[in-house]
DNA sequence: TTCGGCATGTAACTCGTTACATGATTTT
DNA sequence: AAAATCATGTAACGAGTTACATGCCGAA
């Protein structure tokens, strides 16, 4: 499938970046639905030179620190294009292992299942709180249609919307259990 | 992390069982939220006896055919139990390759991204339609808390506010797209 | 001069998927 | 008699994590 092919050339061809940069993206709003590390993006860099999908020129900052700067060719461009477009099947359910502990939380008693509830509430409240905080830089003002960062404030909403859908859902289950 | 152990041990908790039907389960309510194939889940059989967390017996079926019926031990239901009762950090957020794909859509048009957006409703929206159907099969009768009725009632109610807020997410991007 | 961040890489391992492989039983 | 389903396994591969490994640069 090689989704992380495809997300290290959207965000070269945004712009000539470097595989620490890449990096630091994946931790960024991209976080928010893809990610990696920089174990696997170094790897994966190569595997796309060899592939003629990117180039990079090194650069040298300072005396003699080596930097990639990694640059899309037109078959790079061609291939994420395509990606893009492609219709697919809807991924599987993302993995919940929370969920998979309160499925099973029949053999705890009460108290103890709201205590399960009550701590991951808090957490999720508290990621909320930060999604919002992100939100609140926009400032109000909805970026343009196709542009980068409608990008970025699409996928933050999406995030800020499903949070706010988990906190829902946790908080039918305290009512409930109470 | 071995999250499959503890998901097994939990089936294998609630009644005896085989490894063909922990592969059905994974197929049911369960796969809304974990899930794994027969190649994954037999090793890992094999791993949690010589752990002596589970137990098993052999039973002929029919002429010949041999079933190997799963028994968790004291040990497993300790092992298990402590897992239930962890507190840990938020499992990283669930990668999406349709909200990667949205984040890069820029270099798209207008209209070939609003496809995009309305083949993932359409999609989304039947498997809403799925999950509720489902859940009419609950009848209106809210199970009993802590009962193994209630884990499935739980975790189904999840998935379907789950998808509910994707739809909802889908709509906005689609609203300020036209 | 030391510490945190910049910058790139590899090795070993775990987790998960696809495909291969076999045979018994039930249903059509 | 064939097809679907029951039932259990292994092998090869791909994706992802943790740990190992090295060296540069700027700020305190």
């Amino acid at each position: 499938m090689r989704t992380l092919k495809y997300a290290i050339l959207g965000l070269v061809n945004r712009n000539p970046i470097t595989g620490y940069d890449i990096t630091k993206e994946f931790n960024k709003e991209l976080a928010n639905f893809w990610y990696a590390k920089h174990s696997q993006i170094y790897p994966e860099l190569k595997k796309l030179v060899d592939e003629g999908l990117i180039n990079f020129e090194v650069i040298i900052a300072g005396e003699s620190l080596e930097k990639k700067l990694y640059t899309i060719t037109e078959k790079g461009k061609e291939s994420l294009k395509k990606w893009l477009l492609q219709v697919e099947d809807l991924d599987p359910t993302p993995k919940d292992k929370f969920k998979l502990r309160m499925y099973f939380s029949e053999i705890l008693n009460k108290e103890e299942i709201i205590l399960q509830f009550e701590d991951q509430l808090i957490k999720r409240n508290k990621k909320l709180q930060f999604l919002n905080d992100v939100m609140n830089e926009y400032d109000r003002t909805i970026p343009d249609v196709i542009s980068p960062e409608f990008g970025d404030y699409m996928v933050l909403e999406g995030a800020i919307l499903r949070e706010q859908s988990y906190i829902e859902w946790i908080n039918r289950c305290l009512n409930r259990l109470k």
